[in-house]
Formats: structure tokens, sequence, C-alpha cells
DNA sequence: AGAGCAATATTGAACCTTCAATCATCCCTT
DNA sequence: AAGGGATGATTGAAGGTTCAATATTGCTCT
């Protein structure tokens, strides 16, 4: 008899440095933009997620669920933070006609307004800190890649 | 009279496309490795991540800060995080013989063994959903990225 | 030596996320 | 048309993270 857990296939180390390479750079990206952005403009990042699809659907409006799937968010997370953020007067939600389930999340314009402040901290932040140590077939090589995760994690 | 807030340069549809793939990606990359982690070893990717820096140490001993550096955490976070590891039995604090100010942490037997039990949850799950989607060049070319944008912000 | 400043680590409160439970409505099947 | 399961959204509690304040010790300069 041999073990029963078979070994895994383990990390190289080129793989390793890798890792941990991806790993510690979203730590101090994400922290880095969301620091930046709430100071400058009062938002999170990912409240800045929200509004971008909010602002980019047909008026402005989107299905709390249909919101919760473009932001990647639980349906609990999201109806907390849309909470936080009607609270603030930044949307408001509504009935949605065709399902009585359903509710609607559209942004108001003073979240329009939030936004277009948020924009350029949060898109100049990017670019600096992001785009701007790339070329331009990093950024093919990372886009495949990443669309390639993110649509096999979707679906499985 | 112009504006006074220069616009700046916005994101070109290859780049936007690029940054939200990378952001889904990410969020979803984490939550199925955390939660798979969770599920099968009842440990965290975080408290993961703190069991191997430790295991990699000298005597499976390192000051607080520079296991807070290692990990990419506040020093806030991680005094949070090892209070309940050591609750758990996971880890022990000692005092730190050449810093009075310093605290040691050392990973205790039970610990290990934990990390032990976690590693091939975690490296099964890495493989599979992260570098199974990527060939040589795209690693090379994630890490190689990863690791400018990491060490730019480190020094910032 | 001692004053003043920097670094280490912790604390508690506020805040956010997660998780499981719940309620209402819709859809499918018979 | 009624039962039963699936879907949409919310709730509250538990747990984790962040932020500002604090205490302690070390370092430097005169």
């Amino acid at each position: 008899m041999t073990t029963n857990a078979p070994e895994p296939r383990w990390l190289d180390p080129q793989e390793q440095w890798a890792w941990r390479a991806y790993l510690d750079a979203n730590r101090l990206l994400w922290e880095r933009l969301d620091r930046d952005l709430d100071e400058r403009s009062g938002l999170s990042v990912s409240d800045y997620e929200i509004f971008v699809r909010l602002s980019e659907a047909p008026d402005r409006t989107l299905r709390m669920s249909q919101l919760a799937e473009q932001v990647v968010h639980s349906r609990s997370r999201l109806t907390h933070a849309v909470g936080r953020l009607e609270r603030a007067g930044l949307l408001v939600r509504e009935d949605c006609p065709d399902d009585r389930r359903g509710v609607l999340c559209r942004l108001t314009d003073a979240g329009f307004a939030a936004l277009e402040a948020a924009a350029p901290v949060h898109v100049t932040g990017v670019r600096e800190h992001l785009f701007d140590q790339m070329d331009a077939e990093d950024v093919a090589v990372l886009g495949a890649v990443m669309d390639r995760v993110r649509t096999r994690l979707r679906d499985l």
C-alpha cells in the first residue's frame, strides 16, 4: 500500500516567483488605488466600479443581480454596499416593473457627479502604477491570461 | 483661461479590457482559492501565506515587522491575525532578545502540520485555476510585470 | 546623560464582508 | 391551478480589516 494523498505538481521556482510577485503586486496596487481614491474623492474603488457599471447602463439603471454579476460581488455584499450608497444619496433603488422580486438600481445625478470627479484620479493611478509598467505586448498577454482565467472560473 | 484639471490619459479599449479581466479574475481566483482551502483545511489563504513565510525562516521564527513586510500586511492586520492563530495554538509569540520592542513569532508543530495538510490543496488550486491557463512565456511576462509593479510601489 | 524623534507592536472602535437563514415571487410540471 | 423547486434580494450576526491613538523601546545628537 502506498500513500493515499497523491503529491500535487508543486510550483517550479519560476512559477513560485511569478505567483508571489502577483500576490504582492495585487495587494500593493489595490491598497494604493483605494487609498488614493478615497482620500481625493471619498469613494472606494469598489464603489467606483459600481458607479461605472451603472453609468454605462441604459438609463443608468441595472437590476441588482446584473450589477452583482458585473462587478463580481456576492448578492449580499452588493445589497450592503448599495444600501450605504443609497443612504449617501448617490443612487436609488426602485421596484422592478417586469419582475416583482427584482430591484432596480439607478445612479442619481449626485452619483454621476461623484463618478466624474473620481474618474481622473482613478484612471491616473491605474495608468501610473500598472500600465506605465507594461508595453503593448505585456498588456495583450495579461489581458489574454486574465480573460481565460476569468471565463473558466465563471462557468465552473 | 482653460480648465484647471488636466484630462488624464484615459485607458484605450485594449487597456480597459485587460484591466477589467484582471480585476474580475483576481476576485474570482481569490474567492475560489480561499473557499476551497478553508473548506478542506480550515485555513484562509492569508493564514496560509503567514505559515509559509514562517516555515521558510530559520527556526520557523520571524519578527512581526519582517513577517508583515513579507506577507504585505499592515502591522495592525498582522497583529490581529497572529492573535487569532496564537489562540488556535498554531504559532506562539516570544520576546525578542535583541530588541525589547520586538516580538518574535514562531510556528508551532501544530502550525507546521496544518501547513503541510493545506499545501497540496492550495498548490493544486493555484495550478489548476491559474498556471494551467498559461504557457511558459505567459508566466515569464506575468512575473516580470508584477515584479516591476511590486518593486515600484514598494519604494514609492 | 538626556532630549527628541523614529520604530515596533498593540488596542479598540468603526467599518466592511461573509455566511446562513429568510421571505417573496416566478417558473415548471403535472 | 397547485405544488415544488429555483431565483431575487435582504437581514443580522459573526468575523476580518482599517484607522487613529497609545505605549514602549531604541537611536542620534549635542
